[in-house]
RNA sequence: GCGGUUGUAGCCAAGUGGUUAAGGCUCCGGUUUGUGGUACCGGUAUUCGUGGGUUCAAUUCCCAUCAGCCGCCCCA
């Protein structure tokens, strides 16, 4: 009797050989980019100090309340990180890359998690790819971002991509901003959802993103959509946010000023943004990002403004094109193992890639994984072509098949 | 956390309250033990996600549970 398997856990996927060779090139071509800007890859743990979430996203958050996967060990509260930024930002003060020249460009990859119910495009443990720019708060870093996250989508071919933007404004306004709605909003909490005259109490922005019918008609006309046009932002803000909607604007990108979207995550403040694919289903968002002023300070370090964003690799994956892995070079069909692996490492060397037949079985088999291994030439190395110091080489497409002198082989690939 | 839906081999998939659970692809073996791709032949599910119940009898009906998917919530 076998054992019952053992299945993964819920919402986790394992990256098969299928699919791995366009889960790594994606990475590539994404971390190609940001090195090309002069980013700086940073890996962090995997789990931190559960407080560190608790301060840096907002212990408002869903994500910190309801979807963290947190444990105790040896009394201390360990959460495995569910966003990258803080990990980040934590390093940035603990190693003392505050006082490396600013700005400071880093970009990161890697496993997130969160407790949530898992449906296509979101999973328990998720991958995201992120990049942060500490140090500057101008609109053009804020352009910089933007247009980064935008080349990489490009360079993933990824089209039907569209860039939403907003601002939440300086930290002050944000506080002033959320007072005020709360004031016009007030009257209208018995007309709301459940979700809606919760959220009122703990983070009531989120509000404007509601999607249920009655409360959407509300925040779009009458009462709210006034004070959404006519909120007092500092100047400070206003400017910022034309300055970089006007950089925008020379580079012909397209973009969609929504006053309404909010991000979820606490530690934003000034320009928030989005870029949303038509081509996935309810889960659209593909990349979020935005300035987080504060977020250094709240995590103890010195004032540094900042901006970042973090992709979806799942996400990615289902709307990134990437080029096919290259076919096998050359399959060694053999009864000389030694021979064969000495000759597979020095065309190796060479910098093709090479598969040594192990199983010993007539070369007519051989050949035949040869085939199904999709190699592009067998190399035929028996006992006959030992005692020749030759090499017999098939071209497996065409069926052409030639001798050569071991020496002669090796040279001609350079 | 809530609502809906699905679950037969590695993949796709037919099927029925009652002897051996179609078929296709893949894989493995053979025709062909120093020459592949085609063709032909053969093999691979003691069992229908798992557990329990109803029944003389369940893969089929019922319940529970697990997992996938879709939507809400949230977000990348």
């Amino acid at each position: 009797m076998s054992s019952p398997v053992i299945q993964r856990p819920k919402g986790t996927q394992d990256i098969l050989p299928a699919q791995s060779h366009q889960w790594f090139g994606l990475l590539a071509t994404a971390s190609a980019v940001l090195e090309a800007a002069n980013y700086t890859r940073i890996d962090t743990p995997i789990f931190e100090a559960t407080s560190l979430f608790e301060r840096g996203v907002g212990d408002s958050t869903d994500i910190v309340n309801k979807e963290m996967y947190s444990f105790e060990k040896e009394g201390r509260s360990i959460t495995l990180r569910p966003e990258g930024t803080a990990g980040v930002v934590r390093a940035y003060i603990e190693q003392g890359l505050h006082r490396s020249p600013k700005p400071v460009r880093l970009y990161y990859a890697g496993a997130m998690f969160r407790y949530e119910r898992p449906q296509e495009g979101r999973q328990r443990q998720f991958h995201q790819f992120g990049s942060e720019l500490l140090g500057l708060d101008t609109p053009q870093a804020d352009a910089e971002v933007i247009l980064q996250a935008m080349a990489v989508l490009k360079a993933l071919k990824i089209e039907g991509v569209e860039l939403h933007l907003n601002t939440v404004g300086t930290p002050e306004d944000r506080v002033r901003f959320r007072e005020a709605l709360k004031a016009v909003l007030a009257p209208h909490l018995p007309e709301l959802c459940e979700d809606c005259q919760r959220r009122f109490e703990q983070n009531p922005i989120r509000m404007l993103d509601c999607k249920v019918p009655t409360c959407k008609t509300l925040y779009d006309g009458g009462a709210v959509e006034t004070f959404l046009r006519t909120f007092d932002w500092s100047a400070e803000a206003q400017e910022s946010f034309k300055t970089l909607c006007g950089i925008l604007d020379k580079l012909n990108v397209a973009y969609t000023v929504n006053r309404r979207m909010v991000r979820g995550l606490d530690y934003y403040t000034g320009t928030v943004f989005e870029l949303t694919s038509n081509q996935l289903g309810a889960q659209s968002a593909v990349c979020g990002g935005g300035r987080y002023n504060r977020l250094v300070e709240t995590l103890g370090g010195p004032e540094t403004p900042a901006i970042g964003w973090a992709m979806g690799v799942e996400r990615l994956m289902k709307l990134a094109t990437i080029a096919e892995p290259p076919a096998l070079d050359f399959y060694i069909v053999t009864n000389q193992p030694a021979e064969a692996f000495a000759l597979a490492e020095q065309l190796r060397s060479k910098g093709a890639s090479v598969e040594v037949d192990l199983t010993h079985k007539p070369f007519g088999k051989q050949l035949a994984q040869a085939d199904k291994r999709k190699a592009v030439n067998a190399v035929i190395l028996g006992d006959a072509e030992v005692i020749k110091k030759q090499v017999e080489v098939k071209n497996l497409a065409s069926g052409v098949q030639s001798a050569f002198s071991t020496t002669a082989f090796l040279a001609s690939l350079k």
